[in-house]
DNA sequence: TTCTATCTCACGCAATATGGGGGAAAAGAT
DNA sequence: ATCTTTTCCCCCATATTGCGTGAGATAGAA
């Protein structure tokens, strides 16, 4: 059995390093190559095809995420995880779109790294419980919404971009309904447009 | 330290005692009562207010989507745990949206299962690989879009409700402009309304 | 170099959609 | 008995939409 090439992209040298050992130090894994920034792995990248690259977020020159997305470009079946101290949502999930398969924290001990890049091979995803979470909750959808169900229902097709005749067409309601509901969901939400009630409806998970 | 309680709502008569023998042999979880079905487990939450509800998806009467639901609904704090054979995406999906906060398949281990629950008190979100990797891959946006990225810009913005006004204003060209790049996207996307656009765009996960 | 894709902009047109205003009736919950 | 929800109707002025047709500039590919 082959031991599967990792690439490291990280900017800080302590941190590259420790990696290098602990992942040269497993029997399934061993680090090709290691870079200081996203430019320079970047332009290796389509002959080097590594297995999995583990990327820092914050880079010099161009971060992480930009990283992420040339590098599954250029070679989609490398597996990108994300190493990084951030948890913020916004990054995470920023991360994840641009096609990261794993996020863990840069704490992470001998053990957490060899496992998480295993669970890439078994066709995982690693997350820290924190990331999880944040993932698990981004589906969640608000129990406290000031919508009634049928309400809700409307603002789901209003998200789908239908109009107030489809919409109406759909729920088998007529037309004077549909806007009925759209006004009173409009109150409720202090919007005056269909965009705005979308945004406030994705913002507040109430879809 | 008190043990956390866990009510358990599976049909099978042998899963449901073999998940029970696990928890109770645990040294932080004891199980209050288990449940054949949903309904008998809902009329009593209200006053068992369990930490942890392990819920199966296929039940007699309500299923475990619904069961959730309620559960969620009556006793916010209860953490929901699907257990299932099922690993599809849709049911994945629709499970979280319910509430759950954890996804683990039936031929878990005891471990496993100690783990997940675990995994769930300190926050976490315990998910198989599979399920793991599915919630990630619906992150991952489609590489073999075929739009541009101008165009999968004002997608985007179509997908948030925005008019042709707005969109122009957003991206700081002229209202023909956006209207051009509308176009080319019907065609493209083979439909003829923002509302198709944004079926499109979301089935093939082009945004 | 020629061709193709992309991004930008323009005008006209008919049908539809939108948001605001008003009102109302029935069923169910609290 | 009041509030919420769901259903439905009218009017109105304006904005939006989708379609057709056309075109200039730039940049990259064949």
């Amino acid at each position: 059995m082959f031991k599967k090439k990792v690439i490291i992209i990280e900017d800080q040298e302590d941190l590259r390093d420790s990696f290098e050992l602990i992942i040269n130090g497993s029997s399934s894994f061993f680090v090709s190559k290691t870079y200081p920034d996203g430019e320079s792995a970047i332009k290796e990248i389509t002959k080097s095809k590594p297995d999995i690259a583990m990327v820092d977020l914050e880079l010099p020159g161009i971060n992480g995420i930009e990283a992420i997305s040339q590098i599954k470009e250029k070679s989609p079946k490398t597996e990108c995880v994300i190493v990084t101290v951030y948890e913020d949502s916004e990054l995470v999930f920023k991360g994840l779109k641009a096609g990261a398969s794993g996020y863990i924290i840069k704490n992470a001990n001998y053990l957490e790294i060899i496992s998480a890049l295993e669970e890439i091979t078994k066709g995982g995803a690693p997350m820290s419980s924190q990331i999880a979470r944040m993932v698990i909750q981004n589906f969640h959808v608000n129990p406290n919404s000031p919508l009634s169900s049928r309400e809700t229902e409307v603002l789901k097709l209003i998200a789908e971009g239908k109009s107030y005749t489809q919409i109406s067409e759909e729920l088998f309601i007529s037309k004077e309904t549909a806007r009925s509901h759209i006004k009173n969901i409009y109150v409720k939400l202090n919007v005056n447009s269909k965009s705005e009630a979308i945004d406030r409806a994705r913002k507040d998970h109430l879809i």
